[in-house]
DNA sequence: ATTTTAGTTAAACAGTTGTTTAACTATTCT
DNA sequence: AGAATAGTTAAACAACTGTTTAACTAAAAT
């Protein structure tokens, strides 16, 4: 089946439309071990560089550049830049809001 | 990248190891926009036969019970027998116990 | 200026996934 | 018994995914 939205997030939320493949989008980029290794780092470090992330997980930078595409794709990931170093923290209101839904209804 | 355990859920909880994986397989079992309309479905009708989830989604009997074999292995479909049919339902504690790893650190 | 460091991008490959179709079992209804 | 209902299973197929490797850009350090 074609896949034809990959768009950027421009708008952080996912409230008022809400859409169930939005959140299915971010139920995938969390659906990966390597992924979601990631993202249980930055809840503790909360701030990381890719290298460092890289490193600390034993993955090549690559590999890493690769995942956290999809990572912010769905909207999961924010990232500030500061030279040539490139900082990643998560987007913990994003996944309140998704998880949120599953709280009575 | 050959896959080896498909073990059915005997234990319900994912605590004390609460293992990565386990995780992953949860959220990839959320990752498809079809299987969420399924769990949407259950948070609010709660219990649903597999033919009235299939109608109401306008899908074949066939592929739900796919789908539902997928959720099942993660953990989060819980399902209940009476004569020829088959109730599904929720394991909300596994959800919440899932997404309560993000809640802080 | 040249060498690290940090990050991106694309090709290639095996493995997996979602969907359709069709054949099948077991239970319920007439 | 025969027909309808509820569910399972397997084959087939295209599309997608995760990983490795290698070639690349841009900023920082020497």
């Amino acid at each position: 089946m074609p896949e034809f939205s990959s768009q950027p997030p421009t708008s952080v939320t996912l409230s008022g439309h809400g859409k169930t493949e939005d959140r299915a989008k971010i139920f995938a980029a969390l659906s990966d071990p390597t992924r979601l290794q990631i993202v249980e780092m930055l809840v503790t470090q909360t701030e990381m560089s890719g290298s460092d992330i890289a490193n600390q997980l034993g993955i090549s930078l690559s590999l890493f550049c690769h995942h956290s595409k999809t990572l912010a794709e769905a909207g999961v990931l924010q990232i500030r830049r500061e030279g040539q170093t490139k900082y990643h923290s998560l987007n913990l209101a994003l996944l309140a809001e998704c998880f949120a839904s599953f709280k009575i209804g």
